[in-house]
DNA sequence: GGTAATAAATGACCCGTGTCATATTTTTTA
DNA sequence: TAAAAAATATGACACGGGTCATTTATTACC
């Protein structure tokens, strides 16, 4: 199996299969206690610091989950329709959001109430062990966006960025980017004036086209190369 | 609760209270598929890439857990006694070791066939519930790491570095550094030239004094506001 | 459709911190 | 106990990329 060591977070299969080791009875306790809301773009879905009364599942849309301080924010991961939202919260010693969410698009989301979740884990281990599966995945995922945030220069965080997007998010070579300027350059880590210069530098080395928000992979491998080489 | 942003990776709280939740027999089945090894200072507990057959547990000593790239690599956490080593494979889909671990001094650690946790998590909800915990602890205590690795600059990060290892690992304002500078370095992801001039700027700002391996933090405070501000 | 507001783009400048070279001190080994 | 090796320390220098100022393009709104 591959080592991941890109800055990409997106899980490449779904996490609703974890309700399917549920009896009926089970999923029916979760469908009384669930909501759908639809988020707007730009909507905060969750607030950190506050108190975790769910576990969201992303329906559809897209959102980023970032972590706050003093003086700026870091873009933990960004979450496709699929995944969960707030699952850390499932720490028993902790009911505070540890990470904010906001809607990068229009969204729908399932609100479960936190304390039927935990009720299940602790009574269906099968629930449990898939639960266990995503929440190790995520590490992992984490600890590559985390290399490659700290170890790569901003050439390679890009191209990180730009291969997750095209691969994980938009799953085609040419997308529409919904994300402006800014949103990618937070995403990356990096300043916007960066962002800007390094994306124009990817440009002129023909490999990528941009065409306002159009953006097209023309040279896999060798944005590959970059992204592996720092 | 207080929201973690620093970069100590090291809980709080030790981690062997889940083997409380196995009824007997499960333990049993527990202590005949594990052995007790020690290792060496320096000596690798696990390589990043090879087959995962167990979860590692910290009986006593000390190590460190790290990702490699192609070029440098990134320390993830440090592991004092009573935490696991490994949980992350436990995914289902992963059977290898996301990263390595180093022993920074003589340690013991029991080795559990990764087969019977598995086993055990999706017979035991209560266990797996346990696990999930620790998981999500992890989880959060990344994000700070993460966090503050990316965002604060070298006085931050390294005032962090020191009042971990102040308080989670000797858990003394005074203590004798096992570590050495570049093992320091390596921790607060700086470079070990950089790392001994801001020592030095601590020392002569009267933040901390220190007489070759011992160090002592006389400004805690101060070191605080050094590590929150950034 | 015209004006304001926001986003994108570009240039000038500078600062933090990594790299390299070189002492100096400490530890290891013969 | 001398020599070699490694760790610690310090200075000079460079450069990646952030900040700020300004311009141009795009979008939003009366």
């Amino acid at each position: 199996m591959k080592t991941i060591n890109n800055s990409c977070t997106v899980s490449d299969k779904e996490h609703c299969g974890c309700f399917e080791k549920l009896t009926e009875e089970q999923k029916e306790l979760i469908e009384k206690n669930q909501v759908e809301i639809k988020f707007k773009k730009g909507e905060n879905i969750c607030k950190q610091g506050t108190f975790a009364a769910n576990v969201m599942f992303v329906c559809s849309g897209l959102a980023k989950i970032y972590v706050e301080g003093p003086s700026g924010f870091l873009i933990l991961k960004i979450i496709p329709s699929g995944n969960f939202i707030g699952l850390s919260s499932l720490f028993e010693g902790n009911t505070i959001f540890q990470y904010s969410a906001v809607a990068y698009q229009d969204s729908y989301l399932r609100l479960i109430d936190i304390s039927v979740f935990r009720k299940l884990l602790s009574i269906n281990a099968e629930f449990a062990t898939q639960i266990i599966n995503i929440l190790s995945e995520n590490s992992i995922q984490t600890y590559g966006r985390f290399f490659c945030l700290t170890q790569k220069q901003s050439y390679g965080k890009l191209a990180d960025t730009l291969l997750c997007l095209s691969d994980r998010v938009y799953k085609k070579r040419e997308f529409d980017l919904l994300l402006s300027r800014r949103d990618l350059a937070e995403l990356t880590n990096m300043a916007t004036e960066s962002l800007i210069r390094m994306l124009k530098k990817f440009k002129e080395d023909k490999l990528i086209k941009i065409d306002g928000k159009k953006i097209k992979i023309t040279n896999y491998d060798k944005l590959k190369l970059i992204s592996e080489t720092g």
